[in-house]
DNA sequence: CAGTATTACATAACGGCGATATGTTTTAAG
DNA sequence: CTTAAAACATATCGCCGTTATGTAATACTG
């Protein structure tokens, strides 16, 4: 399929593979294939979007729900940013606007992947529930730590975190002040921090012992 | 000069703008311009990165130290987000990797910028040395600062962030946020994000009516 | 001053891009 | 079988960044 297709060159080279002459040469048609089938690059690069947001959308459905809610919450954290390292170019793709040139996506496109904040707002009402959050509005909380979160990664994936404050630093950092900042204690987030982190590596070496990885790239 | 017509095509008309053919239409030239001057257009966009770079650095200088470092701090944030939405295009070609297509910054460019956060950092040693913030790295306070607000302004100019929770409603709460995950007491936080909205507000009179703004867009 | 080397500029061309128009082949419906 | 629709291939248009080549202006040098 040419989504397949476009997944891959867009995963192996970034987006300036992403050509309708390339692509043509890659699926043995012409250019007008993606015309007839997405009505142009925007259609594909839309498909490419809700790709990308369903990829997103199974790693978080993949932290599974504990007795303690705030491990929960920085284990979806954990998931976000590795599905953003294992996607980059398509994460690129979902938020960089107008990463590819010129493409610009419909206000719809950009709203298609708010469901997968769901999964946050719940994780956050279990998280007052467990008296551990003050009481506020979950979706707030949810877009709190969705901003705090993609903005690390988007300087991670760009390049701008270094050593010292590399971004494996920064974002456990990140992660404990979100549930502090959130009304948990310091040293239960630390904890719970930490439990999620241990969580995060036996989850990696399991599916990486199964090879179940979605997607590997340079 | 090339930079200033640069400058101005980007704001007015985004990145597309950009071309060495429409520069040269722009500057009464050719388009040898911008190679005779820049090496080709990825000097030019070096050029863009250092001249948003500077634009931030001046909103960043114009917050005056107080005797609430919090209230600085935040008011830093408030610049930091005013900045860009007054410069969206040029920030985006200074955070969006490619946003011109192909232009890969260099190693170097993207980490000219990082002077900026000299201030942050000021600001945060100062609210160590008030009690207000856990006496903890100064450095990281700032990444965390920076990373989170980069990310809300970045889905704020995506158009990512809509009502009810518009970007304006996310970050207040997320300036407030940060200061108590910081250390900072709630309600201290609270009033010093209050001061600083206050202070931001005077801000934009006092130069909205000098007309000082930096640059303007639609 | 003359002579020269460097820089700036204009023109034309190359390869690649998204997109369109047109005609042809394949597929599916009546 | 007939025919309408979908998919495809080819050629072309107008962009793009970049390069090569030739020319005019400038600055340096003896």
């Amino acid at each position: 399929m040419l989504v397949d297709i476009a997944a891959r060159l867009l995963a192996e080279e970034g987006p300036q593979a992403l050509s309708t002459r390339r692509l043509a040469t890659e699926a043995d048609s012409s250019t007008m294939a993606v015309y007839t089938h997405f009505g142009g690059m925007s259609g594909l690069v839309r498909e490419m979007v809700h790709e990308g947001f369903a990829r997103l959308q199974r790693h978080l459905t993949h932290v599974r729900q504990t007795d303690d809610p705030v491990a929960d919450m920085a284990l979806l954290g954990r998931a976000y940013r590795h599905n953003a390292l294992a996607n980059p170019h398509l994460y690129a793709v979902m938020f960089g606007g107008s990463s590819l040139a010129g493409f610009s996506l419909t206000e719809e496109d950009r709203q298609h992947g708010r469901y997968t904040l769901g999964n946050v707002v719940k994780c956050a009402t279990r998280c007052f529930e467990a008296g551990r959050f003050r009481a506020e509005d979950a979706e707030l909380v949810a877009h709190q730590m969705w901003s705090a979160i993609h903005g690390l990664v988007t300087l991670e994936l760009g390049d701008y975190l270094i050593a010292p404050y590399d971004a494996d630093r920064c974002f456990e950092a990140q992660l404990t002040a979100l549930m502090v900042s959130s009304g948990d204690a310091l040293d239960a987030a630390a904890s719970s921090v930490a439990l999620s982190r241990e969580r995060m590596r036996d989850e990696v070496e399991a599916s990486g012992a199964a090879g179940e990885e979605p997607a590997a790239e340079g």
